[in-house]
RNA sequence: GGCGCAUUGGUGUAGUUGGUUAACACGCUGCCCUCUCAAGGCAGAGAUCACGGGUUCGAGUCCCGUAUGCGCUACCA
């Protein structure tokens, strides 16, 4: 039997880092077992389902590189198959009509509600699960919808016995009868609700393994009786730890913002290999320890039963720009930005250079090779795809900011940087040829004539050339911006104009 | 309230059927390298394995209880 997953996000809003691991633990299955993996939208809440939404979730899959087997299904479109599938538990006496009028609920306080009304239930010793339309008689039932009385359709869930099933990743779960209420199949404007329409989807799917947020291990036990009223095999299940923000508590777009959502990770320079591979480790960990791996390496390597039970903490600061997510996640960007093949990080500098206004079209062609040189030379320190237009932009561009702390420290404490500066721009200007070596030569020779020392000239004259107090090796910067450039940006006074602060 | 699940250094995790000094990665500290910052190398701090009992010659690993957190308990998904 083929292995069929499935991701299925209902599309309110944006991808949630937890949807994203779920889709990205669905894949790998998927791929591991060369099976398919599917995408379902399950949008059956039309009122909070936007087509932006959508959008959102299928480029974030495209970016985390997860591509989709089949065509995607809309959860809405099936609307009618599911309505149809309760009205025959129905016929068959599996389900019920509940005439029961609505009680309206107000959705800020669900859970109070729910807790209050159980306790009074005990109080009271009044059985939950109980209900007089169970057992009203067919005729009767009939004749009360076909008069067009509303009605909810409600599984028959047995009285006596308990549900069973063997947990990929949580082990046997079992629980009585007793513990579950008649679960409503369809709302009583016939609107079918969630735990019927997963269930009928993914039989109609052909899904053999559903791999899901732990959320959801205590409702599968209804799934599973929905599936034997349906008379269709019971898939296997592997429920995943979840992940919760620094406080334990839950990870919401309301109480944490962009850090929880995927397109964040995209559109702050993130590597999506990088963030893939940190997502992988968010509850599964690799059998021989080694933790930087390639698509091609988590995909043999996955397994369900490596992965944990205990939830994952996403540990971000949020009160520190410089650590806005998970230090881990931004390490394992700087290692792949560093260590990945440069044609590869290439065209995701391109788009970013380009966003910026600082791509040109001879990188391309003619200066493909000094571009390739220059982004060696300065990835081995950047975290994100950013830092190529921000702290990497005077390397592409004559207009470029200085650091003022930079300038203080390696300009304005020498009363005669600005004359020293001056004389190692003469002196680059007649070295030939101009390259690492001789560069070094002129401003060691330099440094000895003017009876400075060199570190003092390195250090100004890479804040003259690249606005700031750190960066590459000086002689690589001289080679790379070139004579001319060199020179120029020496002779500058703009950063000896500037005001103290 | 009921039911379920979880609990190893700050974070992510390893710890096979109970057996020595609890391992790895990130982060943190120091040193080396050095023109700065990274990277890299070296060294180090940090865990009475939530707590309390029990079984055992011996428990992070098995059992019971407690606490805490999370989830479900909805005509939400």
């Amino acid at each position: 039997m083929t292995v069929r997953v499935r991701f299925a996000p209902s599309p309110t809003g944006y991808l949630h880092i937890g949807a994203a691991r779920s889709a990205l633990f669905n894949w790998l299955y998927a791929r591991k077992s060369a099976g398919k993996f599917l995408l379902r939208i399950e949008d059956t809440d039309l009122q909070r389902s936007t087509d932006e939404s959508t959008r959102s979730i299928i480029e974030g899959l495209e970016w985390l590189g997860l591509d989709y087997d089949e065509d995607l299904v809309f959860q809405s479109n099936n609307a009618p198959k599911h309505r149809a599938a309760a009205h025959r538990l129905v016929e068959e006496g599996k389900a019920y009509r509940d005439f029961t009028p609505k009680e309206q609920r107000d959705d800020k306080d669900v859970k109070q509600n729910i807790s209050e009304r159980a306790r009074a239930q005990q109080v009271e010793g009044v059985d939950p699960r109980s209900n007089p339309f169970r057992e009203l008689a067919k005729e009767e039932s009939d004749r009360r919808a076909a008069a067009g009385e509303p009605f909810v359709v409600r599984l028959k869930v047995p009285a006596e016995g308990a549900t069973k099933f063997d947990d990929i990743v949580y082990g046997t779960q079992e629980r009585s009868h007793s513990e579950i209420e008649d679960l409503v199949l369809l709302r009583s404007d016939g609107h079918p609700l969630y735990n019927l329409s997963v269930v009928i989807d993914d039989i109609e799917m052909g899904i053999t393994h559903v791999i899901r947020g732990q959320d959801h291990l205590t409702n599968t036990h209804k799934q599973i009786l929905l599936y034997e009223a349906l008379g269709a095999p019971v898939p296997r299940f592997a429920h995943l730890p979840l992940i919760l923000a620094p406080n334990k508590g839950k990870l919401s777009k309301r109480k944490h913002g962009e850090v929880v959502s995927l397109t964040t990770y995209r559109d702050r320079g993130f590597v999506p290999a990088a963030f893939r591979n940190f997502l992988a480790l968010l509850g599964w960990a690799p059998p021989d320890g080694k933790e930087v791996l390639s698509k091609e390496e988590l995909v043999q390597l996955f397994s369900l039963e490596g992965i944990g039970r205990a939830n994952a903490i996403f540990n971000f600061h949020e009160n520190d720009p410089r650590r806005w997510t998970d230090d881990k996640a931004l390490w394992m960007n700087a290692e792949y930005i560093r260590t990945m093949p440069l044609e590869e990080l290439l065209p995701m500098v391109k788009t970013e250079l380009r966003a910026n206004k600082l791509w040109r079209e001879e990188y391309d062609d003619d200066d493909r090779d000094w571009l390739l040189k220059t982004l060696d030379l300065i990835r081995q320190r950047y975290f994100t795809l950013k830092d190529f237009s921000g702290q990497g932009r005077a390397y592409f561009s004559d207009d470029f900011d200085f650091d003022e702390t930079a300038v203080n420290k390696n300009l304005r404490k020498e009363p005669r940087m600005r004359e020293l500066m001056l004389g190692l721009a003469d002196k680059l200007e007649t070295v030939e040829p101009f390259n690492m070596e001789t560069a070094e030569a002129a401003l060691r020779a330099y440094a000895d004539e003017a009876g400075v020392k060199a570190g003092l000239l390195i250090n100004g004259a890479r804040t003259m050339l690249t606005g700031q107090a750190v960066g590459p090796s000086m002689f690589e910067i001289f080679d790379v911006l070139g004579r001319e450039a060199s020179v120029q940006r020496l002779r500058s006074g703009i950063p000896f104009q500037q005001e103290t602060l």
